[in-house]
DNA sequence: ACTATATATCGAAAGATATCGATATGAGGT
DNA sequence: ACCTCATATCGATATCTTTCGATATATAGT
C-alpha cells in the first residue's frame, strides 16, 4: 500500500471521533489548557491526554507548554492542509479541485 | 454527547482508512464498478463491500445498481459538505471559516 | 427451473482504539 | 529536599474495525 495513503488517513483520524470533535469545538473560542477542557468533557484525564496526542499528531492542534500547564489551540497551518487535501481526495480528474464551490 | 458530533464523526470515517483513500483515488477518474475496484486492490470481495458501505454511509460515495453490477462514484454533494464542515470544524470564532486561505 | 456471475451479508478471528485507574514526570511553591 | 498540582505514560480491559471465508441474494442468460 502506498505509504502516502497511510499518512493521509492519519490526518482524518482527528475528525472521526466524537470526543475529538467536541474538543475542537471547544478550541474554536481560542487556546485552552487541558484542565479547562477536562472540565467540559465527561472523560478521564488520561483519556483526554490520549485524544490530545492524536489531535497534535494529526497536525490539527498545537500544544504549548507553559509552566505546569499545556495549552492547546487549533493549528491554522495543519487545518488548511487538511481542508486542501480533502478537496483533492474528493476531486474528479480534470476538475479544478472544488475551489469555486 | 451531542448527537451532532457523533454524526459528523461518521463523515470522516470515510477518510481515516488507507484502503478507502485508495478507493477514492481510483474513483477520481470516474465511476467504477466493484469488480473493477477489486482488481486494483489487494483485498477480498467482502472486505471491499464493507468499505464501500462505509463510504456510501458517510455520503462521500454514490452507488448505482445496473443489472448485476454496482457502480460507485464520488458524490459531489457529499464531498462539498465534508469540505465545508471541515472548514467549520477548524475555524476560529470570529474568523471567516477559511474561505480566503 | 438451472446455472453463472456480481455483490451483500454473516460469523469468526485478529488488530486497533478508547477508556480507565495507577503510576511517572515535570514544574512551582514552601 | 519535599509537597502539590498538571499532564503524560503504562497496563489492563472493553469495544470497534478490519479482514476473511462461507453463505445468501439478486440478476441475466440458457
Amino acid at each position: 500500500m502506498d505509504n502516502r495513503f497511510v499518512k493521509n488517513a492519519k490526518v482524518y483520524k482527528a475528525f472521526c471521533d466524537e470526543n475529538r470533535l467536541m474538543i475542537l469545538s471547544l478550541l474554536q473560542s481560542g487556546e485552552k489548557c487541558a484542565c479547562k477542557l477536562l472540565e467540559e468533557l465527561h472523560i478521564g484525564q488520561s483519556t483526554l491526554s490520549h485524544h490530545m496526542k492524536i489531535l497534535c499528531d494529526s497536525g490539527i492542534v498545537n500544544s504549548r507548554r507553559e509552566g505546569k500547564w499545556t495549552h492547546y489551540s487549533i493549528n491554522r497551518e495543519g487545518s488548511r492542509y487538511a481542508v486542501q487535501l480533502l478537496r483533492e481526495l474528493t476531486a474528479l480528474e480534470g476538475e479544478a479541485p472544488d475551489e469555486s464551490e
